[in-house]
DNA sequence: CTGAAAGCGCTTACAG
DNA sequence: CTGAAAGCGCTTACAG
């Protein structure tokens, strides 16, 4: 494949008219050599003045930067990179890209955090592309014993997890949007929402309207967030005097799918539920359709509440109450929180609260119940 | 920041001990040559077991294998890069992230189907991050002299764009998600859905039904997409004898905000139209809301069909009639051609079109407007 | 303020 | 089947 250029570079020698005949050749990349030779001085002299160095004169630096210019140069990648042991460039890994998880706009919106900070930084962004676990294990060794990276920002939390333990083990600087689970609290750099506190605050609002049974659906188990929730709205029954009925909880991994099994399941109860915590607007959505086909009124019959607060979920009939809590902030404040962290490896690990906050619209009503005034 | 592996480096020959005290030597890479060394072989017997020449001995194969294996040698990607003059990374460029746009599912989607194709032949994945057409475009300069990625997928199209011309100009391997405007279509390789033909069939679905006031809401108007929606749209109106009515076509660009400021415009009109052909998914649950706040019954007053079949399209209220675009084949044939055009950039460029499916649910209904019967 | 030289960690003709 | 050497295109002490 690059033989030929190779062969080219070998005649170089012999005269420019043969070079011109070649069309290839203006693929044959500039290097700092061209740039030194136009411009009548040494490569490394070229290279500070990539670097801006103030070590090089004015006079110089206009000279070497009018040669780069007339000869379109641009600094080899992978040469710096190699030199330098720097990549300007961060991973992301994702959770897997499992259909129907990846279409929650959750995940364009954070990366849109992301990739706002850092462009602004002059970084790039590398993703990963495994679909389970262990291939995403496998990607981040590569990013990080390749050195394709200066750092990773995880976009998920779950039990069991491998790649947070490789990553501490190395010291590779990182940051987790969400909370470690296995792993102490204090010794990871991550960025989150208080979800219990959310989920309290959610599951509090309601029974402030009257609502007493109240149902809680939850996402994946494996995700830590899921376990936060749970346990808020757990916290916030107990302290309403509401006793926890296990039948009224119910998790469910697929999104909008799950969602709508979860309702099947609840509204079968002989005592059904007159409130509904949604773990995520997309679930939420599954759960109004559901409700729809099933006669259910919402929020007449049955008050929701969900999270996230993701663009559609105004969209929905009624408007969904949700609590809102910040993507984009999340994103751009984990690729703030890396960089400190690249700068200085040994930085103490921190915790960023990104805050919450009720998008009170449609979708929740007083309960109106007969066992309220039983 | 790499003085100090520098330094212990040096002190390196001095033994053992002192870099056991000094944790960052974990970090310090293991090189080619320090494979070589154990295995007793030289690095050019190392690299070739890399690459798995045949040329190597299957005792040696093992002895070096061993040899990694024990070191926990990984290459370095930047040193193989560079003496390559390949990466193994394609690029991939995105219409600006804007928060709506974004937001769109399709985008994920793509993305999946890009992901899972490249994850398989051992590429990663490289996305842009610029906000603006000026800014992808320095991106891409980027990405190409400096040689960061082999190829390019660009997931857009639209009038007037500066990537495209550079790309064909530095014979540069790209493929185009969408249909070249500006360009002949011979001359880039793209994978489309033939837009044209589906909005072509949608309406003319539509007036099977026997609407003959059906309007249009398009996206945004410098894209390609949009401009085919339309042609097909006015193409079916012409064929069933319907004169095209100027103000039953509107433009909108922001999604769902833009889909419902088109439903105030047009049922507005004097002669409201019976059915409405909407650009995407997103924009037809802005469309929806709208219409269900004014009263609006679908499909009893009003049908509409829609674009893309985005996962959330069924959980509409009614469930949206929409047109399948395939979204995940779109990205995964676009990969497909990205290799063969690596392989060879001198192949001829192909046109590849993903079939389109209606997927009728409950938005679409027989038109009962009494003008049909005067 | 500038240059010559070594080095970053690979690959690949070339020679045997 | 294997090795020594040159080269990929940069950066960075070192010396002046």
């Amino acid at each position: 494949m690059n033989e030929r250029p190779k062969i080219l570079r070998e005649d170089n020698t012999a005269g420019e008219t043969v070079l011109a005949e070649v069309e290839e050749v203006i693929q044959l990349a500039v290097t700092i050599k061209d740039v030194a030779k136009k411009a009548n001085v040494a490569a490394s002299t070229v290279s500070r003045v990539i670097a801006n160095s103030n070590r090089i004169s004015h006079a110089t630096k206009i000279r070497v930067r009018e040669a780069m210019e007339e000869l379109g140069y641009h600094p080899n990648f992978h040469a710096r990179s190699l030199a330098n042991k720097s990549t300007k460039t961060i991973g992301i890994i994702m959770p897997s890209s499992a259909k129907v998880a990846f279409q929650n706009p959750f995940f364009p919106e954070v990366i849109r955090g992301i990739s706002t900070k850092a462009y602004q930084k002059g970084y790039g962004l590398y993703l990963s592309t495994g679909q389970t676990e262990e291939e995403r294990f496998e990607e981040v060794v590569q990013m990080v014993e390749e050195q394709r990276v200066d750092g990773i920002v995880l976009l998920y939390s779950r039990k069991n997890g491998l790649i947070m333990p490789y990553l501490m083990k190395k010291n590779f600087p990182f940051v987790l949007i969400g909370r470690p689970y296995d792993l102490p609290d204090e010794e990871v750099t991550h960025v989150n929402n208080d979800n219990f506190k959310a989920a309290k605050m959610v599951t509090e609002y309601l029974s402030l309207l009257g609502h007493r049974q109240i149902a809680f659906i939850g996402g994946n188990m494996e995700y830590v967030v899921t376990i936060d929730h749970m346990k808020g709205y757990k916290k916030a029954l107990e302290q309403a005097g509401i006793e926890v009925n296990d039948s009224y909880i119910v998790y469910h991994d697929e999104l909008e799918e799950g969602g709508q099994e979860a309702v099947i399941e609840l509204m079968s109860l002989q005592e059904r539920p007159t409130a509904l915590v949604v773990a995520d607007d997309l679930m939420a959505f599954g759960v109004l359709r559901m409700l729809s086909d099933m006669g259910v009124n919402v929020p007449d019959e049955l008050s929701i509440i969900s999270f996230n607060n993701v663009m559609i979920s105004e969209l929905s009939s009624p408007p969904m109450t949700t609590v809102d809590i910040h993507i984009f902030d999340l994103g751009s404040t984990a690729v703030e929180c890396l960089f400190d962290k690249m700068l200085d490896k040994h930085i103490q690990p921190k915790s960023v609260i990104i805050p919450h906050r009720l998008i009170k619209r449609q979708s929740c009503k007083k309960c109106n119940d007969k066992t309220l005034h039983s």
